[in-house]
DNA sequence: ATATAATCTATAATATTACTCGAAAAAATA
DNA sequence: TATTTTTTCGAGTAATATTATAGATTATAT
């Protein structure tokens, strides 16, 4: 399952990329406008800043906003910030690759394939779909 | 990320599937060539037999079988009784569905979508894949 | 100076996962 | 029938991860 902070995240984002030419936005105002824990939000905007994707800037005025085109941010990015892996084992991951604790040999690992198989699967979508996209997707669907 | 209860279920079948001719194996034969704690085991077994993967037995003599052809048993039918859910967000479910807890309109949701996608892709992966091929698997690979 | 707003470090609360305990029920066998 | 074997059952606990909160600090604008 996605954790909240992944959802958050998310959701944060596409709040951040619908204001795109306005002055940066606040954590309160964010939070408010998402109904997110304020202080759980903070953390998650930190990842995401040190991560690259956030401008922030501190002081009366300041606040936060995208350092990137909403086209250029991937969901599979964001997950691996707030989540880690996108693989459902640890010896099936790409960018968080470790030795299953159970595994005794992975060489004859009968299970491993099948889970790369998954993550390819998962890969892919997550890393086609942009924040663009889902603010694509709800523009759309509110019109509708 | 895949639970431990889930790999010891695997295991565990994937042991019961290369003993199909043999007497009923004991949870503790299992427990012990798979290094899986045994009262852990335990509960894992029974939730596989109470979904009628399996037959078992008491007393003297007794102990677990496979109910059917290694080559009818899922990866993703493991998964449901294991770990629940297949999809990552509980309103992308099928067998599991409700709604999120942050989501104020589900109507209107543009992050959904892509994970119903994510879930058909997986799913699909999951139910094509049996302890029979993990089995084949495994064999091919100790050969090679 | 003062107000604003992000940053940092720590910690509390809650939920989930992993595992354990002990006793009861069923079956075989001697 | 007594004994041993093995599953079944209900409950409980320990470990870990997730979610959330608190308070002090730093940077910036006016």
């Amino acid at each position: 399952m996605l954790s909240k902070k992944t959802k958050y995240a998310i959701k944060a984002l596409v709040v951040l990329g619908k204001n795109m030419d306005q002055p940066p936005m606040q954590i309160s105002k964010i939070a408010e406008t998402e109904r997110i824990p304020k202080k759980f939000l903070e953390q998650i905007l930190l990842d995401l800043r040190n991560a690259g994707f956030l401008y922030s800037k501190k002081g009366a005025g300041g606040g936060y906003s995208l350092n990137r085109d909403p086209k250029d941010i991937f969901l599979v990015s964001i997950m691996r910030i707030t989540d880690g892996p996108i693989a459902m084992i640890p010896c099936a991951s790409l960018n968080f690759y470790h030795k299953c604790d159970e595994c005794h040999q992975e060489s004859t690992c009968g299970i491993r394939d099948v889970f790369v198989d998954v993550r390819d699967a998962t890969l892919k979508i997550l890393s086609e779909t942009s924040i663009a996209d889902i603010i694509k997707r709800e523009t759309t669907l509110i019109s509708v």
